[in-house]
DNA sequence: TTGACATACTACGACAGACGTGGTATTATA
DNA sequence: TATAATACCACGTCTGTCGTAGTATGTCAA
């Protein structure tokens, strides 16, 4: 069964997938997310801020210190929990995708 | 360029797109939306209701009255602003599935 | 050296869509 | 006689997204 959150809530997604390749932190993800979407998707910045403070908060990344040139930054982990949800979320977007296409009318050019 | 509400609200698109096979009403589109759905989305009532007002304050449907049974209808008809507005939206989600699917890591049995 | 731009965030509040709860009223069927 | 199906509506809450704004350091060109 879809609920409407799915729909909603693919910003975690896309940033546990950028984590699930390696530890990270907001900017370089923020300038990846741009990147993967070929420039169709730029995530806000206070977007990506608070989701990252969210998915902290239910467990699925954890934050350690870093300093890079003399500039700090916090990086981030994927955890187990994380990996499970993005796996999840993973079928769970094959099955809205489905979903949704059965109420899409392809405009075919020709 | 994607926004996060392209995302958001496909509950209006899936009403449209009922409604560009002919008239309807809210207890029908509901059930035409798990019948379409195979069972794998059911919209809560508030939000369908919500979601028909809001279409006709946009202008994309309008309504009318009507009975059947001695029961009172109001039923909704899909503007040409409505069908516009629905032929985007089917654009837009095309590609967002694209670039979804860029974030996407597909599990495959074997 | 000054000013613009990139880096790397954080705080605060507003907004809107989705949803929970509960209510009204009629008709069908068991 | 009561339960389910039909056909809605009101009201308030929640949460993700976003707008605005601010802080602070490093880089590089004029």
């Amino acid at each position: 069964m879809i609920s409407s959150d799915i729909i909603r809530g693919y910003t975690d997604t896309m940033i546990l997938f950028i984590m699930s390749r390696g530890d990270s932190y907001g900017y370089e993800i923020s300038k990846q997310i741009k990147e993967i979407s070929e420039g169709n998707y730029v995530m806000k910045e206070t977007t990506l801020y608070s989701a990252l403070t969210r998915l902290e908060k239910n467990g699925f990344i954890a934050s350690y210190s870093g300093l890079h040139d003399g500039r700090k930054r916090t990086y981030y982990k994927i955890t187990e929990a994380g990996t499970a949800y993005y796996n999840e979320k993973c079928s769970e977007w094959e099955l809205t995708k489905k979903v949704i296409d059965n109420f899409i009318e392809t405009q075919q050019e020709e």
